[in-house]
DNA sequence: ATTCGAATGTTCGCTACCGCACATCAGCTT
DNA sequence: AAGCTGATGTGCGGTAGCGAACATTCGAAT
C-alpha cells in the first residue's frame, strides 16, 4: 500500500483524476530499481506497468549480434510497460534500469481495467505513450545525423531531467551500451565536454558543471523531443 | 461516399466490427495519394486520418539543416495521423506519399468519436500504433548499427510488402532522402544488388527480381518488424 | 597499506560514409 | 532527330567512428 503524496512523485501518477487515483493506491506497490535491473525482456510477457519514482529507466533494442541502442528513457516523467494498455502484451525491447532509485509498479490487470474504465486515464497514458513516440523519432534521426559529441550532450540532458541533482551514476562503458557505440568514443567525447568545463567525471560519476553550456552544444533533438514532451503532457515542469 | 468493398482495401477498415464500418461509411472519402504530396507538415494539425489503399506513406522526421530521415513506411495495413486519437493532435513528424496511389480519409471529429465510442475500434488502432513504435524503434537501431546496403534491402522489403507487384517508382534521390543518407550511397548500393541480381533498375523505376535474395542479403531489422507486424495485426497478411 | 579489478586513456590501421565536382546517359519534349 | 533535363555513375580527399590491443589509474576490498 502506498500513500498518494508517495505516489504523485510520478507525473502520471500525480495527474490522475483524485478518484482514480485513491482506486490504484490498494494495488500499487513501491518497487526498487537497482542499477541493471532488466524490467522486461524482448518478448516476454510484462507482468506489471512500472512508474518510475526516482531512477530512470532504459528502454533497449537490442540486436542478435549483441550490438544495442537506446531507443528512448522513462523517468518520473513517465511508465514503463506501454504495450500492457497499447494490447500488444510485449515489446521487442529491453527495459533496463539505468540510475538506480525505486518507483511504484501496477499489475497488469489493474491498468487494463483502468485503462479501460476511465477515459482521462486513457488519454492520459495515450498522450504520453505519443510523447515517448517523439523521443524515439528523434533518436532515430539523431543516430542517422549527429555525431557523438553532440548525441553524448543530448544524453546527459534527457537524464538530467530526470533527476534530481546534477551528478549521474553511470560508467562510460554503460553510456556506450546505451548510445549503441564504442566505449572508447564515449570516452574521447567525455574528454572534449571535461575539457571545455562542461562536465567533471570521475570513474562511474558525472557531474555536470554547465547546463547551459551542455544545451548550446547539443544538437536541435533534445529540444525538439522536451518541448514535445511539454506541449503534450502539460505541467510536467511545474514540479 | 465509398463502398465497404473499397474500404476493405485497407487492413484496418477490413478489420473494424461490420457495423463501426458501415457507420464510417458515411464520412470515409476516397483520397488521391500522388507521388511527393505532403499529407502533414511537422507540428501542423492535421484535419483527417488517412487509411491508404493503394500508396505508401513514409514518416519522416525533417532537420533544421534539412537533414531528414523515415522513421516509419505506412501502406494498407495502417493508418497515417495516429496524434489525433493518440490525443496529440500535432506530431513534429512530415508525412509524404512515397509511392502513388489512392486511399480513404476520415475527418478529425469523426475517428476520434470513433475511437472512443468503440472498444473495438480503440483497441484495433492501439495494437496498430504499437506495431508502428516498433517499426520506428527498429529503424533507429537500424541506423546506428547496419550498413546502407542493408538499410536498402531493408527498405526495399518494407515497400516491397506494401505494394502489389514486384516495381518501385522511386528515384535514388528520394531513397536517399528516406534513409537520411548521400545520393551516391544510393547508387553505390543499388549497384551493388543490381550487380549480384536481386534488382534491375532504371531511371526512376527499380524491379525487384529476386525476393528471397534480398531477404538473406537484409539484416535482422526487417524479420523484427515484420514478425511484430503479424503478430499484433493478425490477418494482416491473409489476404 | 597493498592488491586487484574495473574504469578510463591512447594508439593504430581500417572502413563506411560524407561533400563536392563532374561525366554520362535515358527518355521526354519540340 | 536534336536538345534538354533530370537521373545516374564516378572519382576525389576528408572524417567519424570501428575493432583490437594495450597502458594507466582510481578506489574498493582485504
Amino acid at each position: 500500500m502506498v500513500s498518494a503524496n508517495e505516489a504523485r512523485q510520478n507525473f502520471l501518477l500525480r495527474s490522475l483524476p483524485e478518484d482514480e487515483l485513491t482506486f490504484w493506491l490498494q494495488s500499487l506497490e513501491r518497487f526498487e530499481l537497482p542499477l541493471g535491473l532488466v524490467l522486461y525482456e524482448s518478448g516476454r510477457p510484462q507482468g506489471y506497468v512500472h512508474f518510475p519514482a526516482t531512477a530512470i529507466v532504459s528502454l533497449l533494442f537490442v540486436l542478435e549480434d549483441g550490438g544495442s541502442a537506446e531507443i528512448a528513457v522513462v523517468g518520473s516523467e513517465g511508465v514503463v510497460g506501454i504495450s500492457l494498455f497499447m494490447g500488444g502484451e510485449t515489446t521487442p525491447s529491453r527495459a533496463v534500469v539505468q540510475s538506480a532509485g525505486y518507483g511504484y509498479r501496477l499489475n497488469s490487470r489493474a491498468i487494463k481495467e483502468a485503462f479501460n474504465r476511465s477515459g482521462p486515464v486513457m488519454h492520459l497514458m495515450l498522450r504520453y505513450t505519443q510523447a515517448l513516440l517523439t523521443q524515439m523519432a528523434q533518436t532515430a534521426v539523431c543516430n542517422r545525423h549527429h555525431t557523438l559529441d553532440k548525441q553524448l550532450c543530448r544524453w546527459l540532458l534527457l537524464s538530467l531531467d530526470r533527476l534530481h541533482g546534477n551528478e549521474l551514476v553511470m560508467t562510460q562503458e554503460l553510456i556506450a551500451n546505451m548510445l549503441g557505440v564504442r566505449r572508447e568514443g564515449v570516452t574521447e567525447a567525455a574528454l572534449k565536454l571535461q575539457a571545455a568545463g562542461l562536465i567533471h567525471y570521475t570513474r562511474g560519476h558525472i557531474t555536470v558543471l554547465d547546463r547551459p553550456g551542455l544545451e548550446r552544444r547539443t544538437c536541435e533533438c533534445y529540444g525538439v523531443v522536451k518541448k514535445e514532451y511539454d506541449r503534450l503532457l502539460p505541467n510536467l515542469t511545474a514540479v
